[in-house]
RNA sequence: GCGCCCGUAGCUCAGCGGAUCAGAGUAUUGGCCUCCGAAGCCAAGGGUCGUGGGUUCGAAUCCCGCCGGGCGCGCCA
């Protein structure tokens, strides 16, 4: 059914419907599109050009006659001017004053709800996002799937559908063990003992200021005397040296090793909380792997695989036959040394995602971990559930420039350049808008200079600035903004008028097709098009003219901009600032 | 070597198989503040859409080869 309130979607109905009949069995829809030369109507479309090849028409005719048949039910809807054909075979539409007018009413009675669909019956989607490792502060390549992730909840919820976020917390494992050793040997370090501190630690100053916490918390209980950690010797292989020296503390500490191991990721846990907080990126539940662990949940989808006759043994380990569903090679579910792989616990999460009652799931991944997506699903597959339920948006990386040069980003050096160094350094809103403002899938080159400039060079004022501007505006004129909602808007004519009102008219449309391409960018690059023709006519004409009609008029057009944009810099995250 | 992503203006990037698809921002150049915010506006120059084929009436867009770049190919996470 055509929204009857959009009579963009009211004409492509019309037209498909014309078209479908003219062409029986045509799956083709008349999708009308923007030209960009405006005399070129305020819609067309191409559908008789695509269609005339199939029916062995020509182009033009076959679209005079698909105006010849839509013409009493166009005139019936009011909502065009004309229809017409036009060059080599277009449909081009010319709205009504009054049709493209009526958007500014819808906005301001729907205010900070314009643009979100009602869904009879949304899906339940789980976005989950970061997933970071918590062995060191966030980085500003989980600053882009924080951003990314965050804006694409939030669309797919303006979009209708019932969201939940979450963050996958990978703290099974063995690199949370190297990080608690790294705490450990930091802390003994700082109460003036000397023991070596491994290549293939953790090295970053974060270690140290929680080995310092660590101290403060329970002064001297961590403390040994004689301590005997095994050195690596030449030639050999430093993780397995790094694995015999966890080893060491774990049975040298007992009891305390637990406590020392709990210490450290909750801490480290704690401030990724604080800087996804503080980036305006929330969670609706952080889910524990060593929790599915310790609820049996990683044996029990294990054993599953096994007994659908999916799973088998070979050199004292569990594999899945992951090649029966597309994957290159099987893959080990449970080691030889009895413990479960990363990818069990992953297969076990992904199993109870749905069973937890969700449609959909959406995974969003760095780029290098574009390897999974066959396995995961796969085993998705081989449990008996669709794998199109779960979609993996994979992001690629981000490389920061600063002075023209690359930042070189080490994982255990401890140099990167951390979420938090760089929201410090351009603004929350800079760096949320910077990280969308590439599809997710393009590699992103993040300029700090530029991001951090306080300049029209930076994209993100554009945007903020023309919130401002109006802000400013409505501030001077002082009156009661709610009455505009009934003002008359026939006083509205001009050019870069109409151009707005039915900028503001694809708002709705643009939503949910960014919801379905999972393309928050599309959003960002929106509302640059929107601040661009407010600006442009902020230029060209005065609004607290003396006129009243014609002065609140342009109000009305004025706030219906506003609340868009607002409303679209709220999905990525972005400030909406009343003065900059 | 195999797999995935990418190659569009000096730079960073949008672009549904349609001619109305060669675009935006930035940089460069020239204009616009006695008037609601100049973080703005108006205008100009700038591209063989990596390359060679194919499909099509029509290809930046779809298919194949090649060149160039990124990532991945563990009983790591």
């Amino acid at each position: 059914m055509p929204d009857p309130k959009d009579p963009k979607k009211t004409i492509e109905a019309i037209l498909t419907n014309a078209v479908r009949q003219l062409a029986p069995g045509g799956a083709i829809e008349a999708l009308l599109e923007r030209p960009r030369n405006p005399e070129h109507g305020d819609y067309s479309s191409s559908v008789a050009l695509q269609v005339a090849k199939s029916l062995g028409a020509k182009p033009r005719e076959l679209a005079e006659r698909i105006v010849a048949a839509t013409a009493q039910e166009i005139r019936a809807s009011g909502a065009c001017e004309s229809l017409g054909v036009e060059g080599p075979g277009f449909l081009n539409v010319r709205l009504t004053r009054a049709v493209k007018l009526e958007v500014i009413r819808r906005v301001l009675a729907e205010g900070s709800d314009y643009g979100r669909a009602r869904a009879e019956k949304p899906e339940s989607v789980q976005v989950e996002f970061v997933s970071a490792n918590p062995t060191g502060p966030l980085h500003v390549g989980h600053g882009r799937g924080a951003a990314y992730g965050a804006s694409l909840a939030s669309l797919l919820e303006f979009a209708g559908d019932r969201v939940a976020r979450e963050f996958y917390v990978n703290d099974a494992g063995r690199q949370v063990d190297i990080l608690a050793l790294s705490v450990w040997l930091r802390y003994l370090q700082a109460r003036g003992m000397v023991v070596p501190f491994p290549e293939q630690a953790y090295r970053g100053d974060y270690v140290r200021d929680i080995a310092a916490r660590l101290a403060e918390a329970h002064a001297v209980r961590f403390e040994r005397d004689a301590i005997a950690l095994p050195e690596a010797a030449a030639g050999d292989d430093p993780e397995a040296a790094l694995d015999a020296q966890v080893a060491y503390a774990r049975s040298f500490l007992g009891e305390d090793w637990r406590l020392l191991h709990r210490f450290a990721l909750d801490q480290m846990l704690a401030e990724q909380r604080e800087d996804l907080d503080a980036f305006r990126v929330s969670f609706d539940r952080w889910t524990s792997e060593r929790s599915l662990h310790e609820q049996g949940l990683v044996e029990r989808a294990a054993r599953t695989l096994a007994e659908r006759g999916h799973a088998y043994e070979k050199d004292g380990a569990l594999w899945f036959r992951s090649t029966a569903f597309g994957d290159e090679k099987d893959r080990v579910l449970r080691r030889e040394n009895g413990q479960y792989t990363y990818f069990a616990s992953d297969v076990a999460y992904h199993l109870h995602k749905f069973e937890r009652g969700f449609d959909r799931a959406i995974d969003v991944w760095g780029a290098d971990h574009h390897g999974y997506v066959a396995r995961v699903k796969g085993a998705l597959a081989a449990l008996g559930v669709d794998p199109g339920r779960l979609t993996v948006a994979l992001v690629q990386f981000a490389v920061l420039y600063r002075g023209g040069q690359k930042v070189a980003m080490g994982k255990r050096s401890g140099e990167f350049v951390t979420l938090r160094e760089l929201r410090e350094e351009v603004g929350n809103d800079a760096a949320r808008f910077f990280y969308v403002l590439r599809k997710s899938d393009q590699h992103l080159d993040f300029d700090l200079d530029l991001a951090r400039s306080e300049s029209h060079e930076n994209p993100v004022y554009y945007v903020q600035y023309a919130h401002a501007r109006l802000c400013s505006v409505f501030a001077q004129w002082g009156g009661d903004a709610a009455r505009l909602a009934q003002a008359e808007l026939s006083p509205l004519a001009g050019a870069r008028e109409l151009a707005l009102a039915l900028r503001l008219g694809e708002f709705p449309a643009l939503v949910a097709e960014a919801a379905r391409e999972l393309a928050p960018h599309s959003i960002a690059f929106y509302l640059r098009a929107l601040a661009a023709e407010l600006h442009s006519y902020y230029n060209a004409e005065r609004i607290l003219v003396e006129d009243e009609r014609l002065r609140a008029a342009r109000l009305a057009l004025c706030a219906a901009v506003r609340h868009t944009l607002a409303n679209g810099l709220a999905l990525l995250g972005v400030g909406a600032p009343e003065k900059m």
